[in-house]
DNA sequence: CTCCCGATAT
DNA sequence: ATATCAGGAG
């Protein structure tokens, strides 16, 4: 996820929400060549706004999040991303799962494991959780993974989780994680 | 728990 | 036709 700022990150993060980044990566242009700063997020109408998302899906309610976002933003934070998790959690249209990812994208920083659909299915996968809520997962993985990694681990599994371990037909015969996987198909 | 929702792969 | 995509709010 290509970002040129912590502010347009956050966009492409919410905006990523049941959609692929593929996507977002098209929507993110458009959106940032319309409204071109933060004020100009929280000043643009509803419908301003929708126009520019409707393909990532969930238009209408990502459009009040990043309007009411950016409001907040400007409100109580002078217009700059905040960088802990509990100030981005408060932000609209961010809830824990973003605010991590903002937080280690943006900044390098780790509160906690980002725990995405990716995370959640491959970590279930190798076997290195079996739960299935997000949060109990997250408490798994900061058993097993040293917090240095923390941040390297999750965009390498999401990636990994885009390209060969996919959620339809996991490919396998490509995955370098076959031998060790007590999932694969592959011997 | 349900709702929000378009695009794409299968 | 159905499953899935860097989820969040009520």
């Amino acid at each position: 996820m290509n970002h040129r700022s912590p502010y347009e990150l956050m966009v492409a993060v919410i905006l990523s929400a049941q959609c692929t980044d593929e996507r977002v990566n098209k929507v993110i242009p458009g959106f940032f060549k319309r409204f071109k700063t933060v004020k100009a997020v929280a000043s643009a109408s509803l419908e301003d706004i929708e126009d520019e998302i409707r393909s990532t899906g969930f238009f209408r309610n990502k459009a009040k999040s990043l309007k009411g976002n950016a409001t907040v933003l400007l409100a109580e934070h002078g217009g700059e991303v905040p960088r802990t998790l509990a100030e981005l959690v408060k932000l609209p249209g961010v809830g824990r799962k973003t605010a991590s990812a903002v937080l280690g994208a943006a900044f390098g920083l780790a509160e906690g494991v980002v725990v995405d659909t990716h995370v959640t299915r491959i970590s279930r996968l190798l076997h290195l959780s079996s739960e299935k809520t997000p949060e109990k997962i997250e408490r798994d993985l900061i058993e097993i993974l040293p917090k240095k990694d923390w941040i390297r681990w999750t965009h390498m599994i999401i990636d990994h989780g885009r390209a060969v371990c996919v959620a339809r037909r996991p490919k396998c015969a490509e995955c370098v994680l076959s031998d060790l996987c007590p999932s694969s198909e592959v011997k």
